[in-house]
DNA sequence: CGACGTGTGTAAACCTGTTGACTCACACTG
DNA sequence: CAGTGTGAGTCAACAGGTTTACACACGTCG
């Protein structure tokens, strides 16, 4: 236990990350990072690759390096429409929407019942309250001067 | 701005990590990974490289590879006391313990005059206690069943 | 003593992401 | 119609992690 918050912020994160991919595994046989680029691009798509890759915070090469495995395995499917340029649409298939609906419901679900376990009966966490409070803190760090370091921007 | 809590939670530490590495790149020449890597071990030093992987939550091949270079920038230094098995200990040079001084109080003091910025005068987050209810989530989150997870164990 | 078990660090192969140079498709300009 | 610019995706080289297997320094116990 840190009494640095930034700390704590971490390891928290981790924490969360290691249960979700420990769920993750044992009931839909797919790891945390295959989720979460389904998750994610659910939110968004249909859309291309620089977009998805800004999403998800990493650069465009990675997305690219990703999708055919992906289009390959039946989770996501890839179209060149005519007259886009070189633009590809990535989009889910029923299979890719199924598991981000369930398995994202599932772990919501575990996640809604953990901040609402007794442990926290003394000082409970206000969940909608804290996530209004640190959007607005993640907003303020990204208008600071210092921080011109968002990938692939 | 995601309304899943753990969403935001991943993007508010993607942006302090971001904001801290070009706050360090830019005033002291070193990157986020290198200030953590001397950070940790300042909070456990002297220590040996078992126990670091795991404060830093990499494993142990990882911190192998990573110290002859420390030691050889004159960060960190690695002693084999005698009787001690294989194990080598690892302590911060004078440069390593000075970064983490004033690089550190740095960082904690940009992060505190966020926290009490105007735009949570309406809202404002009391720090400590939100530190404490998170460190209660993290130790709840460990005690589930299905979190064995942790890398290293 | 000698054989094992255990904890610790290291080496090799691999996976995943980044960077920087490139190709390609299109739009604009002369 | 070139010629040029620009945005999107890809390739090659690299960086930093993980896994698996191993070498080594100790204990312990026969």
């Amino acid at each position: 236990m840190s009494d640095r918050l930034s700390f704590t912020l971490h390891e928290l994160v981790a924490e969360i990350d290691a249960y979700a991919d420990a769920v993750l595994q044992a009931e839909y046989g797919v790891g945390y990072n295959h989720f979460q680029f389904l998750a994610i691009l659910a939110g968004v798509e249909p859309t291309d690759m620089t977009r998805l890759a800004f999403c998800l915070g990493v650069t465009k090469a990675a997305v690219s390096k990703r999708v055919p495995a992906l289009v390959a395995d039946g989770w996501i499917t890839a179209d060149s429409p005519a007259g886009s340029g070189r633009s590809i649409l990535l989009s889910l298939t029923e299979k890719g929407a199924a598991l981000v609906q369930t398995a994202g419901a599932r772990l919501e679900r575990d996640f809604a019942e953990m901040l609402a376990a007794p442990a926290f009966a003394a000082d409970p966490i206000d969940a909608p309250r804290l996530n209004t409070q640190l959007n607005t803190l993640i907003a303020f760090i990204q208008s600071q001067p210092a921080s011109a370091a968002a990938p692939q921007e």
